[in-house]
Parts: structure tokens; sequence; C-alpha cells
DNA sequence: CAGCCATCCTGGGGGC
DNA sequence: TGCCCCCAGGATGGCT
């Protein structure tokens, strides 16, 4: 499941192997990966076709291409993972896989990279579109127009800063998890208030830190917060070291590798074993899945108490 | 306006 | 062996 960490590992791969080639041909497989782009499939392939990537760029889930177009226009090409999408650098000889959604058929290069760039994408939650960059305020490198101007494409302007952006500000965090009414775990996935965080990520650092999903936002305190953020930046540092996490073959880098991280998560998935801190401290707490969110979250039963005001 | 939830989607796995 | 149901969850739009 692509959270920040995977997210990151595409990026990189994307700048390795895209950022100074030319869009020569575009192939729509499958429309509704296309579904987030307004002028629908033929657009998406008369504007791209002849594009110039220059960077490759990532907030939070979010990853985007700042591509010059062959009118002269610079905008984003947006992708988005979801649930199953992959991005892949594939030579032209390989053959098409199953569930391949778009082909951008890319520059020759002097050293002679692959030539295609695929988005996969078996569940259809992720997709690509064409997005307008716009001014962006506080200075995130979106890539900059002719201006000089920093951009940020038009529909990742409202995601927020994520746990490693050197910019990530955890008192204005702490101050805006106090003013909002929801339970923290509620909080984590709000890509508006954090973003980068989904379901695994979130549960591996609110075992980190000792909480649980339900605990009010508004009562955090601000060495709780402080003990969270590390959480969340430990947990993701460490696993953006090992590749990223995947749990088959749905996650993988652009080469179509998985990461291995998997095996180091401490909650997440592992419902009736011992919580590894009891373990240690010699207490006998064990990992309990809950259904929370229409989604499950795990948790130890014993040092990720319940609070008595609870907030779901 | 903030908070919360249904919805989108497919393949793998378990039960019978 | 085949069928059916459940499960995985990120983002969004709509409802309260």
């Amino acid at each position: 499941m692509p959270e920040l960490p995977e997210a990151e590992v595409v990026r990189r791969g994307l700048e390795r192997w895209t950022v100074g080639r030319r869009v020569e041909t575009v192939e729509v497989l499958d429309p509704r990966s296309l579904r987030r782009h307004i002028g629908g499939p033929g657009d998406f392939v008369q504007r791209l076709q002849g594009a110039s990537i220059l960077d490759a760029v990532r907030r939070g889930k979010f990853l985007w291409l700042p591509v010059a177009l062959a009118s002269g226009d610079e905008l984003a090409l947006m992708m988005h993972l979801g649930m199953s999408g992959q991005a892949l650098i594939q030579g032209d000889d390989q053959p098409d896989e199953r569930h391949l959604k778009v082909r951008l058929g890319l520059s020759e290069t002097p050293d002679g990279l692959p030539g295609q760039l695929r988005f996969v994408d078996q569940r259809i939650f992720g997709g690509m579109f064409l997005d307008p960059l716009e001014p962006t305020a506080d200075g995130h490198p979106g890539g900059r127009g002719a201006l000089g101007l920093p951009l940020i494409p038009e529909h990742a302007a409202h995601i927020a800063r994520d746990p490693l952006d050197p910019d990530f500000d955890p008192s204005a965090f702490h101050a805006a998890l106090r003013r909002r009414k929801t339970g923290i775990k509620r909080a984590l996935l709000d890509q508006g208030l954090i973003s980068g965080i989904g379901n695994i990520y979130a549960d591996e650092a609110l075992w980190s830190a000792q909480l649980h999903y339900a605990r009010p936002t508004e009562t955090m305190t601000r060495p709780e917060t402080q003990r969270l953020v590390e959480a969340v930046q430990d947990v993701m540092a460490r696993a953006l070291e090992a590749g990223g996490t995947s749990f088959d073959s749905l996650y993988v880098n652009i080469n179509g590798e998985s990461g291995y991280f998997s095996r180091s998560l401490n909650a997440y998935g592992r419902a009736g074993e011992a919580c590894p801190r009891c373990e240690a401290e010699g207490r006998d707490g064990v990992i309990v899945r809950e259904q929370f969110m229409n989604r499950s979250s795990y948790r130890c039963a014993v040092c990720q108490r319940r609070p008595r005001r609870a907030r779901y």
C-alpha cells in the first residue's frame, strides 16, 4: 500500500529515469485511470505528446512531473498510486503488464535508458491527470515557472507538508491538532493536516508513541505530539531505507522490485502476536485488530489503552 | 464549516 | 472444483 516512503521510492526512480526526456507518444489503455483528467483521454494524449519532463516532485502521497508542453505551457503531470498503482520503466520489448493503463514513449538517451514509462494499476484507485501549476506562498519546490516563482499543482495545493519535508512544522501541527475535535488516527490520516500517512504507518506510529487511535486530538499534550511526530518520522525514514513496505507484488519500485520493510512492522498485520515492547519489558500485551473507519486498526491491548474519553 | 461516511475498484482467499 | 462473500484502503463529494 503506497504511503509516503513508497511514493518517495517511486519519485527517486522517476527523477533518475525520466527527467530531461521528452514524451514522444502517449497511449491510454484504460480511460478509468484518467478519471480525474477533466478533458478526457483525447485531450490528455494531445496535450502531453511532445512535452519535456523537467523534474520529479512529491508532496505526501502525490507525485508529479513538471513538464513543458509542446505549446510552451508548463504544467504538472500528476500521478497518484492509490492502492495498487505502479510507475514502471520498461523497454519496448517488455510484454504489457496485465493491468497496464497508460504508456508513455520517451525520447532516446545517449546511455540507452529503457524507452517507456508505464502506469499500471489493478484497483484503479490511482490515476494520472494534467494539472495547472499555480504560485504557492510557502515556497514548496513544486517546480519553477518562467518567473522563477515556486509552483504547485492546483490539486496538491490543499495537501499539508509531510513529516519528512524539512519545512514541516511540529509546533504548527500541534496547534492544529488542539483545534480539532476528532480522534488522533483520523487526524493522522487527514492529508490536509499532515500528509503522507496511511493506515500502515498510522498504526505503526501510534504503537511507537503508545497512543490509542481514539485519543481526542484536543487533549494532546506537547510532549505527546512530539513523541508522535518523531515516531512518524522514524518509521518513515526506516521504511524508506528498506525500499518501502510491500505485502505482495502490488507495490513495487520503478524497476518492479518490492521493498522489505513489512518484516519490521511492530503492530500492523500482527493480530494475535505478542506486542514486541511488552515482550521486551516482561508484560503480556497482545496485538489486537479492530474495525475503525471502515478499515483494520492494530494496537497493543496493554500499552495502547483506550482513553476514558474516546473520539472515533 | 467541521466532521464523518459512502463510494469507487479488483483479485486473492476462505468457507461451503 | 466452483461459487459467493469478504477484505484491502486513498481521496473525494455529499450529507448532517
